[in-house]
DNA sequence: GGATTCTTGATTAACACAGTCGGTAATAGA
DNA sequence: TCTATTACCGACTGTGTTAATCAAGAATCC
């Protein structure tokens, strides 16, 4: 039930891309400064979300990342999930992932008291995470 | 996010314990059988429950283990929590196991974004799996 | 062209996860 | 009392993940 250092520098990071979004870019460097986090491993995050279609990038002088989109356009479960793969507790109640279980007396039987329990889990995580925007995140807050 | 198989086969053992409660007790390998479990794995996870208080258990031939509570006395969160640790996705808002981050610009600070966002997920999983008891589990239901 | 910055890939050390193994201690039954 | 059975305990192992670090390459600006 752990976040990663990975998606927990990811949501920092795009805190500071989202107050910047509109006004400027930023560069490795002063997101890594402005949230102590160790440059290179900041790279490789940066480099992922970018890849999943959430930041810019321009190289050189005058570089840096921004937003593509909206920040109450992204919501933390697509930061997350890029970073740390599903949501859900267990395999074989993924919604985005689903990996029927093997070796389980109840298989893929929806009777299964562990997918019961474990599904409501995921319901309520997703349910937080993915109505929470990176613009909730900014304010601090989250309008339901 | 993710449930160790610790934890899962945990809630499965526990689920037969739960069945057979007052009726008889159970042999490590009769719980490996039932849920395919590897026996010498379920071992320590057995001892790791009873440790926390939750079994009882008797050497020898009639050997095996037992619940020691009333079944709706018992959580999945403290069954959880005594095999993967605190539920809360990080130290800074768990309740159980609270951990100063160290190294983040807000520190403590209750304003903090990631910790309104976490502690908002912590909530929802212990809402869920505080209140969820082995008879719940067992019944394959939940009575809130 | 040279400084700057992003991009890519490889590599690392430490740790956790999932499982295994060998030996010890208690209990029941013969 | 002997023996079979079962729980108890600690150490060990392989595999994978986490959290970085590093070196070299490619785009961009001045």
């Amino acid at each position: 039930m752990k976040l990663s250092k990975k998606s927990e520098y990811a949501l920092r990071a795009l805190l500071e891309l989202t107050m910047a979004h509109g006004k400027t870019t930023l560069q490795r460097h002063e997101i890594a400064a402005r949230q102590h986090i160790p440059v290179e491993f900041l790279e490789q995050i940066l480099l992922a979300l970018k890849r999943a279609g959430l930041l810019s990038s321009r190289r050189g002088m005058k570089g840096g990342y921004g937003l593509i989109k909206s920040p109450n356009e992204i919501t933390l479960g697509q930061v997350i999930r890029i970073l740390d793969g599903p949501l859900a507790p267990i395999g074989c109640v993924s919604k985005t992932a689903y990996e029927k279980c093997r070796e389980c007396p109840y298989a893929d039987n929806p009777q299964c008291p562990v997918q019961h329990v474990m599904g409501a889990v995921r319901d309520a995580i997703s349910g937080i995470l993915d109505h929470y925007t990176l613009a909730d995140f900014a304010a601090g807050s989250h309008k339901q």
